[in-house]
DNA sequence: TGATAATGTAACCGTTGAAATTACAACTAA
DNA sequence: TTAGTTGTAATTTCAACGGTTACATTATCA
């Protein structure tokens, strides 16, 4: 299974945000129409940003605030955000070993701290970008086009 | 998204051909029995596992064999071998961001390393463990049930 | 104060994939 | 030939994703 879009729609929205937010008014509309999908699914995905407390919306009046040092967001901190999973587990594990066998009732043992080592190495790459990375990346894209 | 439980079930097999192999006929209403799960999924991995060249089945008589070292099988071949990625890709992307917009057009140009360099991590820890350590691990388990 | 514009949510739909299950053809060994 | 096993198609159930419509709520401004 791969990783749900909502993490690079996620990832979009705060680059757009930083790049346009002193010349645009940022709506769920506008964002929609920069990533091209429905304004309703950028609002669900702006409600779990801010439940997080990565930024504030400004009801009726429109209009996102984020809320840290952009160099103090990470891709991990988007990637908790908006990623339901449970008990945190990335593997999903087989529900019913069978514990009448050595192996079924062992193979949790066996396998879980090397399952939580492998999810470790993957969060620890995505604590490694910010969105100040994203902000910077963008103005030299940005730069190159002209 | 949770990654499938495909995998798990994937190395109880392996845990239990290793473990079993000499005292039983391993096949795959054995296995299911195991795993607590039904045969036909067991048979449809056991097809992809032998796909990936990693074990042949004995048709009609029943029996699987490991096609190499037990070193030689890393947990990624595994993933490899069960998980079909559409290109390889963990990170499903959002497939139609806007092109008339400067982030739009820039958005794949601006995450694609990143997230091939957060999948690359998870791919390598990965790579560290190998059926081996399957075999091993458990044979200690079991050694500590007595 | 009324009109306008935006967010917050509920409700629903279509699609996809996972996991399970039944059924049966194909194959192998005894 | 028979019993046991694999290979595979067909079907079902369930959950999640992504999309869409509709509308109540909220804030600003003329």
């Amino acid at each position: 299974m791969q990783i749900s879009s909502r993490f690079t729609v996620a990832l979009h929205i705060f680059t757009a945000v930083d790049v346009f937010k002193d010349d645009y008014k940022v709506t769920s509309d506008f964002l929609a129409g920069s990533i091209g999908t429905n304004p309703v699914i950028i609002r669900k995905l702006l409600t779990q940003l801010k439940n997080a407390g990565l930024i504030t919306v400004a009801r009726g009046t429109g209009g996102i605030e984020v809320t840290k040092e952009l160099s103090e967001i990470s891709f991990y901190d988007v990637y908790q955000a908006i990623e339901p999973l449970e008990g945190g587990d990335l593997f999903r594990f087989h529900e019913a070993p069978n514990p009448q066998c050595p192996v079924g009732r062992n193979i949790h043992a066996l396998l879980d701290d090397k399952l939580q080592k492998i999810q470790e190495a993957m969060e620890s790459e995505m604590k490694k970008y910010t969105l100040q990375d994203l902000w910077e990346g963008m103005q030299d894209l940005l730069a190159k086009e002209t």
